[in-house]
DNA sequence: CCCGAATACGAAGCATGCTTCGTATTTTGA
DNA sequence: TCAAAATACGAAGCATGCTTCGTATTCGGG
Protein backbone atom coordinates (compact mmCIF):
# COMPACT_ATOMS: atom_id res chain seq x y z
CA UNK A 1 0.00 0.00 0.00
CA UNK A 2 1.86 3.00 -1.10
CA UNK A 3 0.51 6.34 -0.21
CA UNK A 4 1.95 8.72 -2.64
CA UNK A 5 2.53 12.00 -0.96
CA UNK A 6 4.64 14.44 -2.81
CA UNK A 7 2.16 16.98 -4.15
CA UNK A 8 4.52 19.70 -5.25
CA UNK A 9 2.84 23.04 -5.04
CA UNK A 10 3.60 24.25 -8.50
CA UNK A 11 3.23 20.81 -10.00
CA UNK A 12 1.04 19.92 -12.90
CA UNK A 13 -2.08 17.97 -12.70
CA UNK A 14 -1.72 15.06 -10.35
CA UNK A 15 -3.05 12.06 -12.18
CA UNK A 16 -5.20 9.55 -10.48
CA UNK A 17 -3.62 6.33 -11.69
CA UNK A 18 -5.80 4.46 -14.12
CA UNK A 19 -5.17 1.27 -12.18
CA UNK A 20 -7.06 2.71 -9.22
CA UNK A 21 -10.09 4.00 -11.09
CA UNK A 22 -13.17 1.77 -10.75
CA UNK A 23 -14.29 2.51 -14.30
CA UNK A 24 -10.96 1.55 -15.79
CA UNK A 25 -10.78 -1.65 -13.77
CA UNK A 26 -14.31 -2.57 -14.78
CA UNK A 27 -13.44 -2.08 -18.43
CA UNK A 28 -10.42 -4.33 -17.99
CA UNK A 29 -12.52 -6.97 -16.26
CA UNK A 30 -14.94 -6.91 -19.13
CA UNK A 31 -12.08 -7.19 -21.57
CA UNK A 32 -10.65 -10.14 -19.65
CA UNK A 33 -13.95 -11.96 -19.44
CA UNK A 34 -14.69 -11.57 -23.15
CA UNK A 35 -11.24 -12.90 -24.00
CA UNK A 36 -11.62 -15.89 -21.69
CA UNK A 37 -15.07 -16.59 -23.05
CA UNK A 38 -13.98 -16.40 -26.66
CA UNK A 39 -11.11 -18.71 -25.95
CA UNK A 40 -13.22 -21.25 -24.09
CA UNK A 41 -16.01 -21.17 -26.66
CA UNK A 42 -14.01 -20.67 -29.83
CA UNK A 43 -15.33 -23.93 -31.21
CA UNK A 44 -18.84 -22.51 -31.23
CA UNK A 45 -18.21 -19.08 -32.71
CA UNK A 46 -20.45 -17.52 -30.09
CA UNK A 47 -19.84 -14.30 -28.19
CA UNK A 48 -20.83 -13.65 -24.57
CA UNK A 49 -23.66 -11.45 -25.73
CA UNK A 50 -24.98 -14.10 -28.09
CA UNK A 51 -24.77 -16.65 -25.30
CA UNK A 52 -26.81 -14.34 -23.09
CA UNK A 53 -29.40 -14.00 -25.83
CA UNK A 54 -29.62 -17.73 -26.42
CA UNK A 55 -29.97 -18.27 -22.67
CA UNK A 56 -32.74 -15.73 -22.45
CA UNK A 57 -34.52 -17.32 -25.37
CA UNK A 58 -34.27 -20.73 -23.75
CA UNK A 59 -36.15 -19.35 -20.76
CA UNK A 60 -38.73 -17.39 -22.70
CA UNK A 61 -39.42 -19.98 -25.36
CA UNK A 62 -40.85 -17.16 -27.44
CA UNK A 63 -40.38 -13.45 -27.02
CA UNK A 64 -40.32 -10.27 -29.00
CA UNK A 65 -37.10 -8.35 -29.43
CA UNK A 66 -37.94 -5.61 -26.94
CA UNK A 67 -38.64 -8.16 -24.21
CA UNK A 68 -35.37 -9.92 -24.90
CA UNK A 69 -33.51 -6.60 -24.82
CA UNK A 70 -34.95 -5.91 -21.38
CA UNK A 71 -34.07 -9.44 -20.23
CA UNK A 72 -30.41 -9.00 -20.98
CA UNK A 73 -30.27 -5.26 -20.17
CA UNK A 74 -29.20 -4.31 -23.64
CA UNK A 75 -30.28 -1.61 -26.01
CA UNK A 76 -33.15 -2.64 -28.26
CA UNK A 77 -31.47 -1.89 -31.57
CA UNK A 78 -28.29 -3.67 -30.51
CA UNK A 79 -30.37 -6.68 -29.55
CA UNK A 80 -32.00 -6.65 -32.96
CA UNK A 81 -28.61 -6.74 -34.64
CA UNK A 82 -27.46 -9.68 -32.56
CA UNK A 83 -30.68 -11.57 -33.20
CA UNK A 84 -30.31 -10.99 -36.93
CA UNK A 85 -26.84 -12.50 -36.84
CA UNK A 86 -28.08 -15.49 -34.85
CA UNK A 87 -30.96 -15.89 -37.28
CA UNK A 88 -28.57 -15.75 -40.24
CA UNK A 89 -26.76 -18.70 -38.70
CA UNK A 90 -29.95 -20.63 -38.22
CA UNK A 91 -29.79 -20.56 -34.43
CA UNK A 92 -32.81 -18.33 -33.95
CA UNK A 93 -36.06 -17.87 -35.78
CA UNK A 94 -37.50 -14.37 -36.20
CA UNK A 95 -41.07 -14.32 -37.45
CA UNK A 96 -43.61 -11.55 -37.53
CA UNK A 97 -46.09 -12.11 -34.76
CA UNK A 98 -49.47 -12.94 -36.21
CA UNK A 99 -51.39 -11.37 -33.35
CA UNK A 100 -49.36 -8.17 -33.37
CA UNK A 101 -47.71 -7.40 -36.63
CA UNK A 102 -45.49 -4.80 -34.99
CA UNK A 103 -43.63 -7.50 -33.13
CA UNK A 104 -41.12 -10.12 -34.10
CA UNK A 105 -41.58 -13.42 -32.30
CA UNK A 106 -38.18 -14.95 -31.70
CA UNK A 107 -37.44 -18.49 -30.62
CA UNK A 108 -34.58 -20.94 -30.60
CA UNK A 109 -34.32 -23.30 -33.54
CA UNK A 110 -33.41 -26.92 -32.77
CA UNK A 111 -29.87 -26.07 -33.85
CA UNK A 112 -29.83 -23.14 -31.45
CA UNK A 113 -31.10 -25.25 -28.57
CA UNK A 114 -28.54 -27.95 -29.33
CA UNK A 115 -25.71 -25.45 -29.45
CA UNK A 116 -26.80 -23.96 -26.14
CA UNK A 117 -26.54 -27.37 -24.49
CA UNK A 118 -23.08 -28.00 -25.87
CA UNK A 119 -21.69 -24.59 -25.02
CA UNK A 120 -22.91 -24.52 -21.45
CA UNK A 121 -19.91 -26.25 -19.94
CA UNK A 122 -17.18 -24.13 -21.52
CA UNK A 123 -19.25 -21.00 -20.98
CA UNK A 124 -19.61 -21.63 -17.27
CA UNK A 125 -15.95 -22.37 -17.03
CA UNK A 126 -15.14 -19.05 -18.68
CA UNK A 127 -17.35 -17.19 -16.24
CA UNK A 128 -15.70 -19.03 -13.37
CA UNK A 129 -12.21 -18.38 -14.68
CA UNK A 130 -12.87 -14.66 -14.88
CA UNK A 131 -12.81 -14.51 -11.09
CA UNK A 132 -10.22 -17.25 -10.85
CA UNK A 133 -7.67 -15.03 -9.17
CA UNK A 134 -9.93 -14.65 -6.15
CA UNK A 135 -10.49 -17.23 -3.47
CA UNK A 136 -13.78 -19.06 -3.57
CA UNK A 137 -14.99 -17.02 -0.64
CA UNK A 138 -13.97 -13.81 -2.34
CA UNK A 139 -15.66 -14.84 -5.57
CA UNK A 140 -18.95 -15.19 -3.74
CA UNK A 141 -18.48 -11.83 -2.09
CA UNK A 142 -17.47 -10.21 -5.36
CA UNK A 143 -20.55 -11.47 -7.16
CA UNK A 144 -22.73 -10.36 -4.29
CA UNK A 145 -21.30 -6.87 -4.41
CA UNK A 146 -21.74 -6.66 -8.17
CA UNK A 147 -25.35 -7.73 -7.79
CA UNK A 148 -25.87 -5.01 -5.21
CA UNK A 149 -24.46 -2.36 -7.53
CA UNK A 150 -26.58 -3.58 -10.43
CA UNK A 151 -29.68 -3.61 -8.24
CA UNK A 152 -28.98 -0.03 -7.25
CA UNK A 153 -28.69 1.16 -10.84
CA UNK A 154 -31.78 0.08 -12.75
CA UNK A 155 -31.46 0.01 -16.50
CA UNK A 156 -33.20 2.82 -18.34
CA UNK A 157 -35.35 0.54 -20.36
CA UNK A 158 -37.79 -1.02 -18.00
CA UNK A 159 -37.77 1.14 -14.91
CA UNK A 160 -38.82 4.48 -16.26
CA UNK A 161 -42.35 3.47 -17.15
CA UNK A 162 -43.20 2.59 -13.58
CA UNK A 163 -42.82 6.04 -12.13
CA UNK A 164 -43.91 8.21 -14.98
CA UNK B 1 -17.52 -30.15 -5.42
CA UNK B 2 -20.01 -30.21 -8.22
CA UNK B 3 -23.23 -31.23 -6.67
CA UNK B 4 -25.06 -32.06 -9.78
CA UNK B 5 -28.54 -30.95 -9.13
CA UNK B 6 -30.83 -33.44 -10.54
CA UNK B 7 -32.49 -32.41 -13.68
CA UNK B 8 -36.16 -33.07 -13.74
CA UNK B 9 -37.10 -35.72 -16.19
CA UNK B 10 -39.26 -33.64 -18.45
CA UNK B 11 -37.39 -30.45 -17.73
CA UNK B 12 -35.54 -28.52 -20.34
CA UNK B 13 -32.15 -27.14 -19.92
CA UNK B 14 -31.96 -25.32 -16.64
CA UNK B 15 -30.27 -21.98 -17.22
CA UNK B 16 -27.84 -20.37 -14.89
CA UNK B 17 -29.54 -17.03 -14.23
CA UNK B 18 -27.85 -14.15 -15.97
CA UNK B 19 -27.90 -12.18 -12.74
CA UNK B 20 -25.48 -14.67 -11.20
CA UNK B 21 -22.96 -14.84 -14.04
CA UNK B 22 -19.79 -12.84 -13.44
CA UNK B 23 -19.52 -11.89 -17.10
CA UNK B 24 -23.03 -10.54 -17.24
CA UNK B 25 -22.59 -8.58 -14.02
CA UNK B 26 -19.33 -7.13 -15.26
CA UNK B 27 -21.00 -5.99 -18.47
CA UNK B 28 -23.73 -4.33 -16.42
CA UNK B 29 -21.16 -2.62 -14.21
CA UNK B 30 -19.42 -1.27 -17.27
CA UNK B 31 -22.74 -0.10 -18.66
CA UNK B 32 -23.56 1.61 -15.36
CA UNK B 33 -20.21 3.32 -15.11
CA UNK B 34 -20.33 4.66 -18.66
CA UNK B 35 -23.81 6.03 -18.06
CA UNK B 36 -22.77 7.71 -14.81
CA UNK B 37 -19.67 9.12 -16.44
CA UNK B 38 -21.55 10.48 -19.42
CA UNK B 39 -24.08 12.09 -17.14
CA UNK B 40 -21.49 13.65 -14.86
CA UNK B 41 -19.33 14.87 -17.75
CA UNK B 42 -22.02 15.71 -20.27
CA UNK B 43 -20.86 19.32 -20.33
CA UNK B 44 -17.51 18.23 -21.75
CA UNK B 45 -18.63 15.75 -24.41
CA UNK B 46 -15.95 13.33 -23.31
CA UNK B 47 -16.29 9.57 -22.96
CA UNK B 48 -14.57 7.45 -20.31
CA UNK B 49 -12.17 6.15 -22.91
CA UNK B 50 -11.27 9.63 -24.08
CA UNK B 51 -10.74 10.68 -20.49
CA UNK B 52 -8.36 7.75 -20.04
CA UNK B 53 -6.47 8.79 -23.14
CA UNK B 54 -6.22 12.41 -22.06
CA UNK B 55 -5.01 11.27 -18.64
CA UNK B 56 -2.37 9.04 -20.18
CA UNK B 57 -1.20 11.87 -22.41
CA UNK B 58 -0.92 14.20 -19.44
CA UNK B 59 1.51 11.75 -17.85
CA UNK B 60 3.47 10.98 -20.99
CA UNK B 61 3.68 14.51 -22.30
CA UNK B 62 4.47 12.99 -25.66
CA UNK B 63 3.91 9.46 -26.87
CA UNK B 64 3.25 7.47 -29.98
CA UNK B 65 -0.06 5.74 -30.48
CA UNK B 66 1.18 2.26 -29.73
CA UNK B 67 2.58 3.37 -26.37
CA UNK B 68 -0.67 5.06 -25.48
CA UNK B 69 -2.62 1.96 -26.46
CA UNK B 70 -0.50 -0.10 -24.09
CA UNK B 71 -0.92 2.49 -21.33
CA UNK B 72 -4.68 2.23 -21.37
CA UNK B 73 -4.81 -1.46 -22.28
CA UNK B 74 -6.67 -0.86 -25.49
CA UNK B 75 -6.28 -2.17 -28.99
CA UNK B 76 -3.93 -0.11 -31.11
CA UNK B 77 -6.35 0.61 -33.93
CA UNK B 78 -9.13 1.55 -31.54
CA UNK B 79 -6.73 3.93 -29.83
CA UNK B 80 -5.91 5.51 -33.15
CA UNK B 81 -9.58 6.14 -33.84
CA UNK B 82 -10.09 7.79 -30.47
CA UNK B 83 -7.00 9.93 -30.91
CA UNK B 84 -8.23 11.04 -34.31
CA UNK B 85 -11.50 12.17 -32.81
CA UNK B 86 -9.71 14.04 -30.04
CA UNK B 87 -7.42 15.63 -32.61
CA UNK B 88 -10.41 16.68 -34.72
CA UNK B 89 -11.71 18.55 -31.67
CA UNK B 90 -8.38 20.25 -31.09
CA UNK B 91 -7.70 18.51 -27.79
CA UNK B 92 -4.77 16.46 -29.04
CA UNK B 93 -2.04 17.04 -31.56
CA UNK B 94 -0.93 14.18 -33.80
CA UNK B 95 2.26 14.89 -35.70
CA UNK B 96 4.57 12.60 -37.57
CA UNK B 97 7.66 12.02 -35.47
CA UNK B 98 10.62 13.66 -37.13
CA UNK B 99 13.06 11.08 -35.78
CA UNK B 100 10.92 8.12 -36.79
CA UNK B 101 8.53 8.75 -39.57
CA UNK B 102 6.65 5.55 -38.80
CA UNK B 103 5.42 7.00 -35.53
CA UNK B 104 2.86 9.65 -34.65
CA UNK B 105 3.88 11.84 -31.75
CA UNK B 106 0.79 12.72 -29.78
CA UNK B 107 0.48 15.38 -27.10
CA UNK B 108 -2.18 17.41 -25.36
CA UNK B 109 -2.97 20.79 -26.81
CA UNK B 110 -3.50 23.67 -24.34
CA UNK B 111 -7.23 23.18 -24.87
CA UNK B 112 -6.86 19.49 -24.08
CA UNK B 113 -4.89 20.18 -20.91
CA UNK B 114 -7.41 22.79 -19.83
CA UNK B 115 -10.32 20.43 -20.40
CA UNK B 116 -8.58 17.73 -18.42
CA UNK B 117 -8.30 20.02 -15.42
CA UNK B 118 -11.94 21.00 -15.59
CA UNK B 119 -13.27 17.50 -16.04
CA UNK B 120 -11.31 15.94 -13.23
CA UNK B 121 -13.83 16.68 -10.49
CA UNK B 122 -16.92 15.32 -12.23
CA UNK B 123 -14.95 12.38 -13.60
CA UNK B 124 -13.74 11.32 -10.17
CA UNK B 125 -17.23 11.67 -8.83
CA UNK B 126 -18.53 9.38 -11.56
CA UNK B 127 -15.93 6.76 -10.74
CA UNK B 128 -16.81 7.05 -7.07
CA UNK B 129 -20.55 6.87 -7.73
CA UNK B 130 -20.12 3.66 -9.71
CA UNK B 131 -19.38 1.85 -6.45
CA UNK B 132 -21.72 4.07 -4.48
CA UNK B 133 -23.95 1.21 -3.44
CA UNK B 134 -21.11 -0.35 -1.48
CA UNK B 135 -19.85 0.81 1.87
CA UNK B 136 -16.55 2.66 1.88
CA UNK B 137 -14.83 -0.40 3.26
CA UNK B 138 -16.36 -2.58 0.60
CA UNK B 139 -15.36 -0.15 -2.13
CA UNK B 140 -11.75 -0.47 -1.11
CA UNK B 141 -12.01 -4.24 -1.06
CA UNK B 142 -13.81 -4.30 -4.39
CA UNK B 143 -11.14 -2.20 -6.07
CA UNK B 144 -8.44 -4.36 -4.55
CA UNK B 145 -10.04 -7.49 -5.88
CA UNK B 146 -10.45 -6.00 -9.34
CA UNK B 147 -6.78 -5.05 -9.32
CA UNK B 148 -5.86 -8.58 -8.39
CA UNK B 149 -7.88 -9.99 -11.27
CA UNK B 150 -6.38 -7.53 -13.72
CA UNK B 151 -2.89 -8.30 -12.46
CA UNK B 152 -3.53 -11.97 -13.03
CA UNK B 153 -4.63 -11.45 -16.62
CA UNK B 154 -1.97 -9.43 -18.37
CA UNK B 155 -2.99 -7.71 -21.54
CA UNK B 156 -1.36 -8.92 -24.75
CA UNK B 157 0.81 -5.85 -24.82
CA UNK B 158 2.46 -5.22 -21.51
CA UNK B 159 4.23 -2.14 -20.17
CA UNK B 160 1.38 -0.65 -18.20
CA UNK B 161 3.81 -0.19 -15.38
CA UNK B 162 3.97 3.53 -15.86
CA UNK B 163 0.70 4.02 -14.06
CA UNK B 164 1.86 1.79 -11.34
C1' DC C 1 26.36 -1.66 -46.49
C1' DC C 2 22.32 -4.18 -47.27
C1' DC C 3 18.65 -7.38 -46.63
C1' DG C 4 15.51 -9.32 -43.50
C1' DA C 5 13.29 -8.63 -39.03
C1' DA C 6 10.97 -5.65 -36.20
C1' DT C 7 8.13 -1.74 -35.63
C1' DA C 8 4.34 1.85 -36.20
C1' DC C 9 0.50 2.67 -38.89
C1' DG C 10 -3.55 2.50 -41.85
C1' DA C 11 -7.60 0.27 -44.02
C1' DA C 12 -11.24 -2.95 -43.93
C1' DG C 13 -14.42 -5.87 -41.69
C1' DC C 14 -17.28 -7.66 -37.94
C1' DA C 15 -19.64 -7.08 -33.45
C1' DT C 16 -21.09 -4.56 -29.72
C1' DG C 17 -23.43 -0.43 -27.61
C1' DC C 18 -25.84 3.96 -27.62
C1' DT C 19 -29.02 7.94 -29.46
C1' DT C 20 -32.23 10.05 -32.57
C1' DC C 21 -35.59 10.02 -36.00
C1' DG C 22 -39.20 7.86 -38.77
C1' DT C 23 -42.84 4.18 -39.68
C1' DA C 24 -46.26 0.67 -38.94
C1' DT C 25 -49.57 -1.20 -35.86
C1' DT C 26 -52.28 -1.62 -31.82
C1' DT C 27 -54.55 0.30 -27.83
C1' DT C 28 -57.18 3.50 -25.57
C1' DG C 29 -60.02 7.09 -24.08
C1' DA C 30 -63.03 11.08 -24.86
C1' DT D 1 -65.92 5.39 -33.05
C1' DC D 2 -61.93 7.41 -34.23
C1' DA D 3 -57.98 10.19 -33.42
C1' DA D 4 -54.17 10.40 -30.14
C1' DA D 5 -51.08 7.80 -27.39
C1' DA D 6 -48.38 3.91 -26.81
C1' DT D 7 -45.75 0.28 -28.68
C1' DA D 8 -42.43 -2.49 -31.65
C1' DC D 9 -39.36 -1.87 -35.23
C1' DG D 10 -36.02 -0.22 -38.65
C1' DA D 11 -32.41 2.90 -40.46
C1' DA D 12 -28.68 5.92 -39.78
C1' DG D 13 -24.94 7.71 -37.24
C1' DC D 14 -21.24 7.80 -33.83
C1' DA D 15 -18.01 5.40 -30.68
C1' DT D 16 -15.89 1.59 -28.89
C1' DG D 17 -13.35 -2.91 -29.38
C1' DC D 18 -11.22 -6.72 -31.86
C1' DT D 19 -8.70 -9.29 -35.91
C1' DT D 20 -6.36 -9.60 -40.24
C1' DC D 21 -3.85 -7.87 -43.97
C1' DG D 22 -0.89 -4.50 -46.27
C1' DT D 23 2.62 -0.60 -46.23
C1' DA D 24 6.24 2.46 -44.80
C1' DT D 25 10.22 2.98 -42.07
C1' DT D 26 13.85 1.81 -39.01
C1' DC D 27 17.07 -1.27 -37.07
C1' DG D 28 20.35 -5.10 -36.68
C1' DG D 29 23.38 -8.64 -38.04
C1' DG D 30 26.19 -10.72 -41.57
Amino acid sequence: MRQAKKRRSGGKHRPWPLSQRPGYLIRRLHQIHVALFQEACSAFEVTPLQYSLLSALAVRETADQTTLAADIALDRTTTTGALKRLAARGLVERAVNKDDRRARSCRLTPAGAALLVKIEGPAREAHRATLGDLSVREQTLFVEMMQRIVAGNPSRDNATALFD
